[in-house]
DNA sequence: TATCAATATACCTTGACAGGAATATTCCAT
DNA sequence: ATGGAATATTCCTGTCAAGGTATATTGATA
């Protein structure tokens, strides 16, 4: 569990990224996953393992079932991780509009 | 070039990873990354192929250099698609929120 | 307790991918 | 034209991860 990497590649997988866009509805059973994205029980739990140790997922187990859902922590992490990009765009988006402010300045003196 | 899951494979390997966060400081050339991150040309090369082919990154040649810059597509895509959790996580603390109220409201008539 | 449903794990096979080393390519300078 | 620097590409090899199938595990119920 941890770390952007991590995370990553636990999302740089096609089923395991169909199952946490699924889990954004809420929390669902192995079999309910394994249904709604047509994978088999195996591998439906291999990935939902890989998700879990990388701790994009908790299990609530009840009786014969395991709920899994969907942990916040790991995604808020990117996110901040990706803040500071947001920011660099930002900065190129201002910079852009100095040089456009400059642009219409020379026009007023032309 | 495109789509989330490309993204994410791109960004789901250490020298990559690594490239990625590099270039925030500005363009550089194969070498200037090699040399920083301690790889080997062939490799970099390689690792910048697989950046440029999911966009990340965009090459503009000088002579005999080729200089990589990043892209902000394919993160703003990534930014974009992240939203749609941000708003879940904000929705759960509004509904915290509620329920704390609703506390108070019974310690009031306590 | 025998059985059944839900889930996890083990084992095998296959395909993708990353590193290493050599080589091809491109551009400049002499 | 020749040689040398910077970069891309190729080929080989080993590793790892995903799917398939079978089996173990766990809990409920008759």
């Amino acid at each position: 569990m941890g770390g952007k990497l991590t995370t990553l590649s636990a999302l740089a997988e096609p089923n395991r990224l169909q199952i946490v866009e699924l889990l954004r509805n809420g929390p669902l059973t192995v079999g309910e996953i394994a249904n709604e994205l047509g994978l088999r029980q195996p591998q439906a739990s291999k990935h939902l393992r890989v998700l879990s140790d990388s701790g994009l997922v908790e299990v609530h187990p009840d009786a014969n079932r395991r709920i899994y859902r969907l942990r916040a922590e790991p995604l808020v992490e990117l996110d901040t991780w990706m803040e500071s990009f947001r920011r660099m765009w930002e900065e190129r988006f201002d910079r852009l509009d100095d040089y456009l402010r400059v642009l219409q300045e020379k026009d007023k003196k032309e």
